[in-house]
DNA sequence: CGTCTTTGACCCGCGC
DNA sequence: GCGCGGGTCAAAGACG
């Protein structure tokens, strides 16, 4: 991955290969072995080129180019080989964390068996679950490879390599790794790795008769109850938005719309169209209160690859889904986890774990949306600003300390933890992580380039947020609500101090950068949620954050898409860029779209 | 002409 | 069994 963001600013070849990036580690490192021979291939390609096709050039010209050539090539080799290094060197630390953290397992489940003596063994297995579920991106219903899901979550925070290893996987792509079904989605990257991802993809895409649904529908949530007894997890994301629906990448087509109890907002009903067979969909509707807010649900997981601009918000969604089988999976217990505090009060990303079924609900952010008992839902409000957020806008420096250890506490906290990201130069941004914790102490460098990151605040509340949560989780232990105590600890600390949640950041800020004029298909015009990666530089995920982009990612995305008012918050906002761009297509009367006149 | 949106009808699950 | 409501289908229209 840093070869590809370092390659990337040379706004040459290799762009596809980038793309791929985050697929699986075997990628990766052929990505990086063939880098360099693809460069000089071209650049030869060039070269020769030139001469057969211009025999009359004077020689000098291409004797120029020729030296030209040699000293770029030069150059590639010796980032190349630099890069290579740091790999290594990730990689080595990588292994060591990843052994300490599993004597750390080793060491607590001891520790489990003396105090709960024998513990139903079903118990356990949801323990472990929860210690997937955490870990974004993965499918956690799939025992064989439990251990190795485990081991993801828990990575050590300075395996950015981590996306090198095949463990880590980008959490979009991780339940394609794990899909048992073998089909045609398999090793795609970008896929939503949401929890019903693996299902699959009807054999013949026309053959989308009600019966292959059904089937469909069923395989699928036969894999989600494995974690979750109900139904699908979906995904709502509350932000807001002027425009019609967010733009979070994806192609979708309108199928349907309804005016749901509760809301005299019509309901409008996507389905995603990059893949005539993929499973997902999405719900968008204004907020019965706050027309402004843009509620969006997602239900479903690709089973293909998706466009750069769309991982983010796949990620998000993938990563709330697994957040949410978690908590669905440890009890209702969450629901004392979940801070009291209003969204205000939480200043970020705020998770309201819903639980369809009566005894699991924990908290209904919107009524609303929550119309189908039937599933689990997770929200991400990303419509809670922080007050403070313009005022440290100025910074250049992207940094947020956040106390997880204390619930209440509303944001930076400075002792406990604190997650920073800061940039040298211009060109390079050094993300350093570092957590007093002793989980994590992280630099990276020469990872991002060109880029400016705002936003700072947004960050600040994911991240709490997402520390809350899992704080919150901990917190149960005393009350005894929470017999996974133990294990949501350590599964918290895993996470802060898993690289993954780099990745996640990375999620939040390219949903955070405006995208520029990456148009999305017609269908999805409105806030740019996934597009920043996109943007003239033509980042990449792993260009961001070369940490392994599996897993985590949105539910760190705390980001307020709100066009007007938090648009004042963005610090180093690319100049091409907006925080939500309308694509061009004429809106359609969506219901949003009808509403959206009251918007502000 | 192909694609997408609109919209009424239909199906299905759930509660009473 | 019935009604309600959510979700989906599919024909018709709109758009480029």
């Amino acid at each position: 991955m840093e070869i590809a963001s370092e390659r990337s600013g040379d706004g040459s070849s290799g762009l596809k290969e980038e793309n791929s990036v985050g697929d699986d580690d075997g990628r990766h490192k052929q990505e990086i072995i063939v880098e360099e021979p693809l460069v000089a291939n071209t650049e030869r390609s060039i070269l020769e080129a030139g001469p057969s096709t211009s025999p009359n050039k004077k020689e000098d010209e291409v004797d120029d180019q020729l030296e030209t050539a040699k000293a770029e090539m030069g150059v590639v080799r010796e980032e190349n080989q630099r890069l290579k290094m740091c790999l290594n060197k990730i990689m080595n630390e990588y292994r060591t964390l990843e052994m300490q953290f599993q004597d750390i397992l080793k060491q607590q489940g001891t520790k489990k068996n003396v105090d709960k003596g024998k513990a139903d063994s079903h118990e356990e297995i949801l323990e472990e679950s929860d210690l997937v579920s955490l870990c974004l991106g993965r499918v956690p219903t799939i025992n064989a490879r439990s251990d190795e899901k485990i081991k993801v979550s828990n990575k050590p925070l300075k395996d950015d390599e981590g996306f090198n290893n095949e463990e880590l996987t980008l959490g979009l792509e991780c339940k394609f790794e794990t899909s048992k079904s073998g089909s045609t989605t398999e090793a795609l990257p970008n896929n939503i790795p949401s929890p019903e991802n693996s299902c699959e993809v009807p054999k013949e895409e026309g053959g989308e008769s009600k019966e292959a649904l059904k089937t469909m529908r069923d395989s699928t949530e036969d894999e989600v109850a494995q974690q979750n007894p109900t139904k699908k997890p979906r995904v709502c994301v509350r932000a807001r938005c002027d425009t019609p629906t967010m733009n979070d990448g994806c192609q979708w087509r309108k199928y349907g719309q309804k005016i749901s109890k509760g809301n005299p907002c019509p309901r409008a009903y996507y389905r995603c169209t990059i893949a005539p067979s993929c499973p997902v969909r999405k719900q968008v509707q204004r907020c019965a209160d706050d027309k402004s807010i843009l509620i969006t649900t997602y239900e479903g997981t690709h089973n293909h690859s998706l466009p750069p601009t769309a991982t983010a918000m796949a990620s998000t969604t993938s990563a709330a889904a697994s957040m949410l089988l978690s908590g669905s999976s440890t009890s209702n217990s969450n629901s004392a986890s979940i801070p009291s505090a209003t969204p205000t009060n939480l200043h970020g990303l705020n998770f309201y774990l819903s639980e369809g079924s009566k005894p699991r609900q924990l908290y209904l952010s919107n009524p609303a949306l929550s119309s189908s008992p039937s599933h689990p839902t997770i929200t991400l409000d990303l419509t809670t600003s922080h007050p403070a957020a313009s005022s440290s806008s100025s910074s250049p420096f992207f940094r947020f300390n956040s106390n997880y250890n204390n619930n209440n506490q509303p944001r930076y906290p400075s002792s406990s933890s604190s997650l920073s990201f800061s940039s040298n130069n211009s060109s390079q941004i050094a993300n350093a992580i570092s957590w007093s914790n002793g989980f994590l102490n992280h630099n990276n460098r020469d990872i991002l380039s060109s880029v400016n990151f705002g936003r700072q605040q947004q960050m600040e509340n994911v991240y709490q947020s997402y520390m809350q949560k899992n704080n919150s989780n901990n917190n149960n232990n005393n009350t005894s609500l929470v017999p996974q105590a133990d294990t949501i600890s350590a599964a918290t600390k895993v996470i802060t101090a898993d690289p993954t949640f780099q990745s996640a950041l990375a999620a939040a800020l390219s949903s955070f950068i405006g995208g520029g004029g990456v148009g999305n298909t017609r269908g999805s015009q409105g806030c740019n949620f996934g597009e920043s990666l996109s943007l003239g530089q033509k980042m990449k995920w792993g260009e961001v954050f070369p940490v392994s982009e599996k897993g985590c990612a949105s539910s760190f995305v705390n980001k307020t898409p709100v066009a007007n008012t938090q648009t004042e918050s963005l610090m180093f906002l690319p100049p091409s860029s907006l925080p939500f761009s309308s694509t061009t297509k004429s809106a359609s009367a969506s219901p949003a779209d009808n509403s959206n006149t009251t918007i502000n």
